[in-house]
DNA sequence: TTATATAGTATCCTTTTGTATACCATTAGT
DNA sequence: ACTAATGGTATACAAAAGGATACTATATAA
């Protein structure tokens, strides 16, 4: 998802806030990060479809965003927990928005 | 944006919703759409850097997801309304809530 | 007669996004 | 000696999304 343009109008703050958080895996992961912090393989195990590399870069893509954490323990083998930050945090009330919504049309979809 | 896992778990009803409004100007449609009816050329213009082709195929999607409505008037020059179906305005939150969200988060990147 | 406005299609191309697969270093366990 | 677990990277490729441009029909206005 590529939304460069914030220079348009009134309605691109909607833009700009799904050019950041519209990454094909970044909702669940925003999402289970809002409830904890997770280690790197323990976010691969809850979401089972993403592929290592994929997942890799969306991670480094909402940390460069400032929305989450990455901290990285000197041991081995390597642990590297991911967090939201307090930035991050005040996407909650979104996430929330669009879990409720997907739920409910989920449900639609399947009647 | 093609996230067609429904089959996962709990975090993904956050990405059936994107899915659904995660295309590239769906976001900006929307929101307009959700405070008026408007003709297809008036969107081009509130929304200039969209071609003709994405607007069209955007729109489509939206009419395929039964979030918006299509009425077309058979007079020439040709004439069309799209405007928010019953089910369609079920995204107010999610679209306040990212409006809001973009707004702030504009306002900090420039900071 | 020519231009303008409407709401689109059709075709081709580029960019972005995502997948598959193999590979790496280190340590603990067997 | 071999395996598994960790958290990645590199390379190659396929698919999807988006963009640029040209084209259409019809009626009205200049």
């Amino acid at each position: 998802m590529t939304h460069a343009r914030y220079d348009c109008n009134e309605g691109c703050p909607v833009e700009a806030a799904l050019e950041v958080i519209g990454g094909k895996w970044k909702g669940i992961v925003l999402y289970h990060l809002l409830s904890e912090t997770i280690r790197f393989n323990e976010l691969r195990r809850l979401i089972p479809e993403v592929t290592q590399r994929m997942l890799t870069k969306q991670l480094r893509e909402l940390e460069a965003d400032k929305l989450i954490l990455r901290k990285v323990y000197p041991e081995v083998p390597p642990k590297v927990e991911y967090s939201m930050s307090e930035y991050g945090k005040t996407l909650a009330p979104v996430i929330h928005a669009l879990k409720d919504w997907g739920t409910k049309h989920k449900q639609k979809q399947k009647a």
